[in-house]
DNA sequence: CGCGGTCAAGTGGCT
DNA sequence: AGCCACTTGACCGCG
């Protein structure tokens, strides 16, 4: 079992998630901009073996605009190198990466521009992973997207954008997460018995959308999906900031709900993206709390 | 130098 | 109809 947070560090005096705005777009600011990120994450990913954490989520924006059409710059070829050196550290290390592209990814949109975008927002996902030389085991996550009435009809969608338009070095890598609003655990299985793709159970989203399925089962069907060289399953864990509209993600983790999640899933192994907003702080805490609660069988990767 | 409006992109649910 | 939330706040113009 490996632990993880989400694409910023808060103890690392850098950022690996700079961008700027289209109307300030060169060459040469891109280049600068996606040279910064690349350097931060070598440091962030340092800090995070020094830490023994083990599974981090890059950034989306690493690259800023990649799918863009105004990037008149192949990045491919211009950072591949650097890119290279990166995913040796991270093989060398066994770290877990995962990848989250934005909620303008909609591969099942019923808008064929907004579905071509999607396409190549993946493809540069895919790119980045594959440069860094990384097998099926890292991930990108998506959610299914949009229902528009018609919750069939748009599931049907998505699995012929996924056997039509996705190509390999997409498909290598994607995984889908249920969500708190439109698609639930049940209808990714479901997808997911059509298409193989591995599902990321999402707890907390879990808990404000479901059929009623407890936890352990829950967690053991998503766990079901994963297999082949896609490692160990990917598991999006966060509980609720107390007082907040329900929905909100903690600010920090919640030791005790935390450990009980982890022990009601016993007997699994799965690694776990903490998506609570003070990042590797929570991330420490929950390493902690694994290595010194005697009731929890797993114990964590370091 | 700090503040705050706005930022490439979608969708659904809230008020 | 407009605003907010979402995996994540940061950029940049203005005073």
């Amino acid at each position: 079992m490996k632990i993880g947070y989400p694409c910023i560090n808060r103890s690392v005096n850098c950022r690996g998630n700079r961008t700027f705005r289209l109307a300030s777009y060169s060459p040469e600011r891109f280049i600068d901009v996606c040279t910064a990120n690349l350097d931060c994450l070598s440091q962030v990913l340092r800090y995070n073996v020094a830490s023994g954490i083990l599974f981090f989520r890059i950034s989306s924006d690493i690259i800023p605009f990649a799918s863009h059409p105004v990037l008149d710059v192949a990045w491919q070829e211009i950072l591949g190198e650097k890119l290279g050196e990166i995913g040796r550290y991270i093989r060398a290390n066994r770290i877990r990466i995962s990848m989250h592209p934005d909620q303008f990814v909609v591969i099942n949109s019923n808008r064929s521009d907004v579905v071509e975008r999607s396409v190549r927002e993946l493809e540069y996902h895919a790119d980045f992973l594959g440069l860094l030389g990384l097998s099926e085991d890292a991930r990108i996550q998506i959610h299914v997207g949009g229902v528009y009435g018609d919750r069939v009809g748009a599931m049907d969608r998505f699995i012929s954008s996924y056997h039509e338009l996705l190509d390999d070095r997409v498909r290598k890598y994607l995984s889908i997460e249920n969500d708190d609003r439109c698609y639930c655990l049940a209808d990714c299985l479901e997808i997911s018995r059509k298409t193989g793709i591995p599902v990321i159970f999402d707890n907390f989203h879990h808990s404000l959308l479901n059929r009623g399925e407890p936890v352990s089962g829950a967690m053991a069907s998503a766990a079901a999906t994963w297999g082949g060289g896609c490692g160990l399953p990917m598991v999006d864990y966060s509980s609720q900031e107390p007082g907040k509209r329900p929905g909100v993600h903690a600010e920090t983790i919640d030791t005790d709900d935390f450990s009980t999640f982890v022990e009601t899933c016993s007997g699994l192994d799965f690694d776990i993206m903490l998506e609570i907003k003070d990042k590797e702080k929570s991330a420490l805490q929950a390493i902690d709390c694994l290595s010194s609660d005697p009731r929890l069988i797993t114990g964590v990767d370091s």
